[in-house]
RNA sequence: CGCGGGGUGGAGCAGUUGGUAGCUCGUCGGGCUCAUAACCCGAAGGUCGUUGGUUCAAGUCCUUCCCCCGCAA
């Protein structure tokens, strides 16, 4: 089976990687992914990680700035491809596009459609304190997510768990799901289920702002946003000195809130965390990073600085 | 040359207009205690990231390089 392979993040890498181990069932021969962007501190332009992936194996990459041209289109045909699968690619393909392969183009998403459709469904996911997430493969329609679901394979958010290790583990999954719907297609036993589309919800980008804490929200709401927002973009808050924090990770506590607090109020910073005050209670910060300086645990943090109070 | 912050005993930080370095924690020893991660007493541990320079004298001024972090992308 000819495929043209087209991711860009880490997240699709375990995918491709998939597809590469069984050479004589999957051709992978040719990958798309997004240009090279300016990286770092000095900006130096860098490959996306599936492009490494690629290149090591030696298989042809296209990075196109529009996916809107004859030119691409032309040289997606030459590869005379039989299926498309796409993983976090990164741009919207048109129809035109989609209709190349004759097997057509399976995307893998990372989230239980039609729930959480479009860029950022991990993020959302544990932001919103969902208890349970997933993989979803689908037949890749012109709409955002929207295509017919083939597989959906479920996973847990357990009370702690980060956006980090949820990425890490829906990886690992996305290719275990995709071969299985490999296998499935080429057996012909693979079923299309239309998405109940009046359940639908989107998962926008995530951006800086994401991450700023609002401590008159519940404690469980916050400690969402924290885990949600670990290890990018990182949730904040500022300092009595107007100095930006980043809030690493935190953890729930029973502990009542003092009358006399208000949300934001530091009531105890000592070698075990610093807990705040929040709307609803008390939350303990167990990994924080001041200005100019590493992420560290709180202990460390309190053993330098002062904090009372945060915003 | 995108902008900015920082590198000080094991950890986190101070260090004023340049005059041989201090705080919190940890570590080790001793004491108190039924006991303790609590408290008291004491001790060890730093060529102040690197190079060169200015000076009677530099962590503190100028210079080279290395590393870390934030913003921005």
């Amino acid at each position: 089976m000819r495929i043209v392979f087209m991711g860009t993040p880490e997240f699709a890498v375990p995918c491709l990687e998939m597809l590469l181990s069984a050479p004589q069932k999957y051709q992978v021969v040719c990958v798309v992914t997004k240009p090279d962007m300016p990286k770092g501190r000095k900006l130096q332009l860098t490959p996306p990680p599936i492009k490494d992936v690629a290149v090591g194996a030696g298989i042809p990459v296209l990075q196109p700035q529009n996916v809107k041209t004859q030119e691409f289109y032309d040289e997606l045909v030459s590869f005379k491809p039989d299926l498309f699968i796409t993983v976090a690619y990164g741009k919207i393909l048109t129809e035109s596009v989609l209709s190349i392969p004759a097997m057509g183009c399976i995307n893998v998403h990372a989230s239980l459609l039609p729930k959480y459709r479009g860029a950022a469904p991990l993020w959302h996911a544990v932001i919103n304190g969902e208890k349970e997430s997933g993989i979803t493969t689908m037949m890749t329609d012109v709409g955002m997510d929207t295509g017919d679901i083939l597989i959906a394979d479920k996973c847990e958010i357990s009370e702690n768990m980060t956006m980090g290790e949820l990425h890490d583990k829906l990886s690992e999954m996305g290719a275990i799901t995709l071969q299985k719907t490999l296998e499935q297609l080429e057996a012909g036993t693979l079923t299309r289920t239309p998405q109940n589309h009046d359940e639908a919800t989107y998962s926008p980008m995530v951006s800086r702002e994401t991450g700023k804490i609002d401590w008159t929200r519940s404690s469980l709401e916050i400690h969402n946003l924290v885990r949600g927002t670990n290890p990018f973009p990182v949730s904040y808050s500022f300092d009595e000195e107007g100095e930006r924090i980043k809030i690493w990770s935190t953890l729930l506590t029973d502990i009542k809130k003092p009358s006399s607090k208000e949300a934001g109020d530091v009531i105890e910073a000592s070698a075990e965390g610093i807990y705040v005050a929040t709307g609803d209670g008390v939350i303990k910060i167990t990994e924080l990073q001041g200005p100019s300086g590493k992420r560290m645990k709180a202990g460390d943090y309190v053993n330098g600085h002062k904090i009372t109070k945060l915003t």
